[in-house]
DNA sequence: AATTTTATGTTATTTTTTTAACAAAACTTG
DNA sequence: CAAGTTTTGTTAAAAAAATAACATAAAATT
């Protein structure tokens, strides 16, 4: 058995809840905490306990009894799992208002997953620097990303293109695209996608907001009826 | 057995993607497509099409044999269980970035879920008007919430405010919070919570693109051994 | 020193979600 | 017009994810 990928078969979940994990890590040993308990991680995460151990015994970390977890220890554990050891550098493709606001969150914060670049059609942005990375014309694409061995885009285009740049990139190399454009595209197998969609987690979140209501009104008839 | 409110059984993965087959529906609508089978919905959203039909028959629409699913029907039906019969507003609290990229996502795209509102601290934007909604400052906020009767915040401040904004938020009544800052919150059960979580989806992709990488060296290796 | 408390680590169970299987219907083709 | 094809709708099975249950251990308390 090859113990060194044993990683392989952990859950898609928790390999997300592995990056949350440690963020939320780093900001305890920011304000001087060395040890956690599993229900401290819990109740930041808005997780159950259980879960949280659960996911640490998949990934064999173990914790003291009466301590609880290292933090510093777990950080570097998940970052083993998570973290490629040569570090993946990414480009920010559409440099509008998501694109910049997403490269402001990322820049800097993770030391193996690094924006180097950024690409955008306007002549206003190309050339000019943004959080200290310099943006493309998207006719360069094919040569930036070959030159500087870009791995991973962060789509945020306007939704009309979307494709045609999926179809760039692919054939530039890239070898996963996280889409924010709110149209699904299409790429080979051997290319991770994931599709995020701001329109559909809103929509949600009001279908929610919708029944919760109409449940209340439900109980205040019934309490009328009574 | 109440058919009104059959919807609220619904699994939240099939509220999900019903949110996002309307959307792909309407985009067949403007192409003057008119019918669409299963298939073709599954092959949009990078589904099967079992998964498409079975969400549809949870719902309680049928299709026709030969045509597939009428699409302006099917838009109606998703219509009627996902939107608010009187229409719900929501604020985009943080109009950085982010919150202007989302305001435009968003703004004019679902005559049942409006943005109609903005707010920050920043003196340089408290009046203006982006995409057609005026920008307040926060210390309006619960003025602003009320009177406008708005139910749904878009939570795009600096992290470092994410829990003192929420508070607000919660004092002045709102039913819904989509939490786009990196920094979980916290919430009464009563408020909806969606958190989003940029930085772990890109870790995500990062974490798979390493993966797909280590399997090819890895068959490499075999490749050679053989 | 015995008992209680509080954590962890792990197995078992339940719930949720996805996928498979297949009957029925409608159209097409030989 | 019979056989074959295609697509829906639904039930059954499988897979994935979350939760519960509980044994064990270390510290605190009585």
């Amino acid at each position: 058995m090859k113990v060194k990928n044993y990683y392989k078969n952990l859950p898609h979940k928790t390999i997300e809840r592995l990056s949350q994990y440690r963020r939320a890590l780093l900001i305890c040993l920011e304000n001087g905490k060395t040890h956690i308990f599993s229900h401290e991680i819990a109740s930041i995460q808005h997780i159950t306990p259980v879960q949280v151990r659960r996911d640490l015994m998949l990934i064999g970390y173990s914790g003291t009894l009466r301590k609880g977890y290292n933090i510093q220890d777990l950080i570097d554990v998940i970052s083993n799992i998570i973290d490629d050891e040569a570090g993946i550098k990414a480009a920010v493709v559409g440099m509008g208002n998501l694109g910049r606001a997403l490269l402001k969150y990322i820049r800097g914060k993770r030391h193996k997953l690094e924006v180097v670049v950024g690409f955008d059609t306007s002549e206003d942005k190309i050339g000019k620097q943004y959080n200290g990375i310099t943006c493309y014309s998207l006719d360069d694409l094919d040569r930036v990303v070959k030159e500087k061995d870009i791995k991973l885009a962060i789509l945020t285009v306007p939704a009309a293109y979307s494709n045609d740049v999926a179809d760039k990139l692919v054939k530039a190399g890239i070898k996963g695209i996280l889409n924010y454009t709110p149209k699904p595209i299409r790429v080979p197998d051997e290319v991770y996608l994931e599709e995020y969609d701001m329109i559909t987690t809103l929509e949600k979140v009001a279908f929610y907001i919708k029944m919760h209501q109409e449940e209340e009104e439900e109980e205040q008839q019934h309490s009328h009826d009574a």
